[in-house]
DNA sequence: GTGATTGTTAGTAA
DNA sequence: ATTACTAACAATCA
């Protein structure tokens, strides 16, 4: 379930349970079949390392070492990184399994097969080889401005493209434009200098507030469009009275309100 | 059976 | 030459 702040959620996870812990052994699950994962010989140089350090991109979360080599994750749709102690049971659609010294596991769990594993030797350069753009909370206020308010296509869209900024997905973009009051097809060369900079600061206040609750989205108020995501349902924002309604955007289900966003 | 799902991408069109 | 849109991928759930 993953974007920027579940990523971020999921770096945390393996910042707290995962590192200095001399890896023994690394091997594929089951099912393996239309999901990237490392061929044997880099899996082999796994074995006997550790993992000291942990980075975060955009959806793509790291674990690795100043000498490396780091693993990448994409967690895709429904991907989700799971440490826990032997003797308990591999979870279920498990395609990659690291046994750690003493009791300690980690298993990349992805039943739809669309997320990945590699193992890498530098983060930063595989961030540039893939063609990511900065992350979504750190790239500057006038750069941002910049790349989206260049943008002929739907706001929405300009958003969740990885290229022009990392981390924003299907959720957070319906959320920031619900926030603003801005529809997501408005194209978003069209949006005033006023409403690219609302967009900025919402975005950050938003992403950080959902990294704050690590992703939890029952921590998070429910005046909000990501607790109420009901097509006919009413507009949770205060006073608004307005109806959720389900449009296509770029191709994606895009929930907004009826009312209070043009 | 139908259509939906928090992601990416190859191919196509503008 | 870029940029933008569509369909496809896979499994599961309502």
């Amino acid at each position: 379930m993953p974007e920027l702040p579940e990523n971020e959620a999921q770096r945390l996870t393996l910042e707290r349970e995962c590192l200095n812990r001399t890896i023994e052994k690394a091997e594929l699950g089951d099912d393996v079949s239309y999901i990237e994962l490392p061929g044997s010989n880099e899996l082999g140089r796994l074995k006997g390392r550790q993992f000291t350090e942990t980075w975060r991109h955009g959806k793509n979360v790291f674990a690795g070492s100043k000498s490396g080599p780091w693993i990448t994750v994409h967690l895709g749709m429904t991907g989700w990184l799971i440490p826990f102690d032997a003797p308990d049971d591999t979870p279920d659609h498990t395609k990659l399994l690291i046994t750690f010294e003493g009791d300690r596991r980690l298993a990349f769990r992805c039943p739809r097969k669309l997320g990945h594993v590699r193992v890498i030797d530098d983060p930063g350069a595989y961030i540039g080889e893939q063609g990511f753009g900065p992350d979504a909370l750190d790239i500057a206020k006038d750069a941002f401005c910049k790349v989206v308010g260049s943008t002929r296509g739907a706001i929405k869209s300009a958003l969740m493209s990885q290229d022009k900024l990392a981390g924003i997905g299907n959720l957070w973009s319906d959320e920031i434009l619900f926030r603003i009051g801005v529809g997501p097809e408005r194209r978003a060369n069209e949006l005033s200098d006023d409403e690219l900079e609302d967009t900025f600061d919402t975005m950050r206040e938003l992403l950080k507030k959902g990294v704050d609750v690590e992703a939890d989205y029952a921590k998070l108020p429910d005046t909000w469009l990501i607790r109420k995501r009901d097509e006919g349902g009413g507009c949770p924002r205060r006073g608004c009275g307005g109806t959720i309604r389900r449009t296509k955007v770029g191709g994606r289900s895009a929930y907004h309100c009826d009312t209070h966003q043009s």
